[in-house]
DNA sequence: GCCATATTGGTCAAATATTGTCCAAAAGTA
DNA sequence: TACTTTTGGACAATATTTGACCAATATGGC
């Protein structure tokens, strides 16, 4: 069966995003207009992308903006259950629980 | 129909703890030996407990340490996608993702 | 190999966020 | 009122994260 694989982290989705247009990081860096050592790490999920990043990042390569900060997001998530290594049930806990805070302090 | 709410959030699991065995918060604070307003910030959510904290609650309170942990890192995920508004679909996404990434860099 | 360019990696000060403590204010109880 | 419990604010101490800088290491022509 074919490997199907939407699920890079972030990092590589930026990389891919940029192997695909096939430029360097130091132009791509320079666009955004940030340092070029630092998209590296960010490619390399080294550093974390700031929200304003995200939005250049978007901008530049013309996707959309909240599906980046979503796909940035489920990575930091992701990461947070390797680290303590729990368990995925865990997820579907998180799930109830915020249905239950946005029934309880609706909105806020 | 009867309301099922095991999804409380990690705070109000705590004060429930301490409510139902009629204890203080002074009291409780002590024999873990916090500031009684740390446990209050922690009861409502307005501090984060320290492992360290946790398992002295645990401990105390005599229930499961991990389970308590899994606990309180459901919560930190429910209101981080809370914040960032984010949908719910996100849980899944990060569900794909850990076991890609433990895949990947097997163990690490 | 040599040269140019691309990427990686380390260090570090600055910025930012989080913690726990102290104490005062408010709420609850008798 | 007097006493206990809980809440809330302020703040120093601590911890974490960021971005910048620069050196080291790849990579790719030629």
């Amino acid at each position: 069966m074919a490997t199907i694989r939407k699920t890079k982290s972030f990092g590589e989705h930026l990389r891919h995003l940029r192997e695909e247009a096939s430029l360097t990081l130091k132009f791509v860096s320079e666009q955004i207009s940030i340092d070029t050592s630092l998209l590296a790490k960010i490619e390399r999920n080294e550093r974390q992308p700031t929200k304003q990043i995200i939005k250049q990042v978007a901008d530049f390569f013309k996707v959309d903006e909240k599906e980046l900060q979503n796909d940035f997001l489920s990575d930091v998530i992701a990461y947070k259950i390797l680290d303590e290594d729990a368990d995925l049930s865990i997820l579907k806990v998180a799930e109830e629980k915020v249905k239950y805070l946005k029934t309880v302090h609706n909105g806020k």
